[in-house]
DNA sequence: TTCACTGCAAAGTTTTTGCAAGGAG
DNA sequence: CTCCTTGCAAAAACTTTGCAGTGAA
């Protein structure tokens, strides 16, 4: 996959400002595992990233892998997600693909997206009484295709 | 809190129509979880169930709690959710508050309902391209009016 | 120089698994 | 009598924590 030059200069200049301003420290292992976030496939895991360091020749403790996840979070360049498992996925905030929901195999737990800009204005201009919603997410469950297909050969006709 | 007779029965013969037809055993341990499900808070975690079935004096092990949750689940009495963090949480499905959304606090992670008929209709009614949708899971993160109270109080102007 | 950050290993938390004993059908 | 289900303990899976050492500002 390549990176988009586009996404992963702005992505780091919102780092390195997110840092500034709370005179946090620029450390290269922040840089590194922002440059490897932003060449992963749209979802991932901790671990995947992890992997990716490995595999680059980059070695990072885990620790610092999951504290960078949170700190990318928080600086608003990662979404943090928990789809229908406890594994944490992580998904980048594009800017293009703000206005997207999942939808989410309860078989096979394969994930697809999903644009619908009524629904999602809707939801954008949704005000909630004693609350100040950051973000949502919508995840619609169900069966995907490929697995309705497997399990149409093989099921008994029970409901 | 006092059990709701209708949903109870109504779940009971839901379980034992599920369990029936697939000729599954319809074992003491399971009606005394269904029993307490029953008399849970709208959300709880395995932990919360499994305690209060010690604080009841019917023992039952954590291997049991966690496959008749998975149980209730598969037999739509109850549905998973997994909010920001990582424990899964278990909603009864009442058919009455079937259509309401969540909105998840970021900070202190208190969970609240909303109703928006508008919405739920709206995703009712939608299709996808080769998915066939059970059900959806809304969640909006934010801040609620108590942590926002606390974090203006404290908070730097960073931002 | 300071103290935020990293790495390692150990601990924590939630959930799953292996296997023998038990009991529903 | 069959084999689904339970219980216990051990293991697994993911994440967090403690602490000493490192290095950015």
């Amino acid at each position: 996959m390549i990176t988009d030059n586009k996404n992963a200069v702005a992505a780091r200049a919102a780092l390195v400002q997110y840092l500034s301003r709370r005179r946090l420290r620029k450390t290269p292992e922040r840089f590194a595992i922002l440059d490897r976030v932003m060449t992963m496939d749209r979802h991932f895991v901790a671990d995947d990233l992890y992997g990716r360091m490995e595999t680059d020749g980059y070695h990072v403790s885990r620790t610092t892998v999951y504290n960078t996840l949170e700190l990318l979070v928080s600086a608003g360049i990662l979404r943090r997600h928990n789809f229908g498992r406890t594994k944490a996925h992580y998904e980048l905030i594009t800017g293009l693909g703000i206005n997207h929901h999942h939808l989410v195999c309860t078989v096979c737990g394969k994930i697809k997206e999903v644009k619908d800009s009524r629904l999602a204005s809707m939801l954008d201009n949704r005000t909630f009484p004693a609350f100040s919603p950051e973000w949502y997410d919508l995840c619609v469950y169900g069966v995907c295709s490929t697995c309705a297909r497997k399990t149409r050969k093989s099921r008994q006709k029970l409901n």
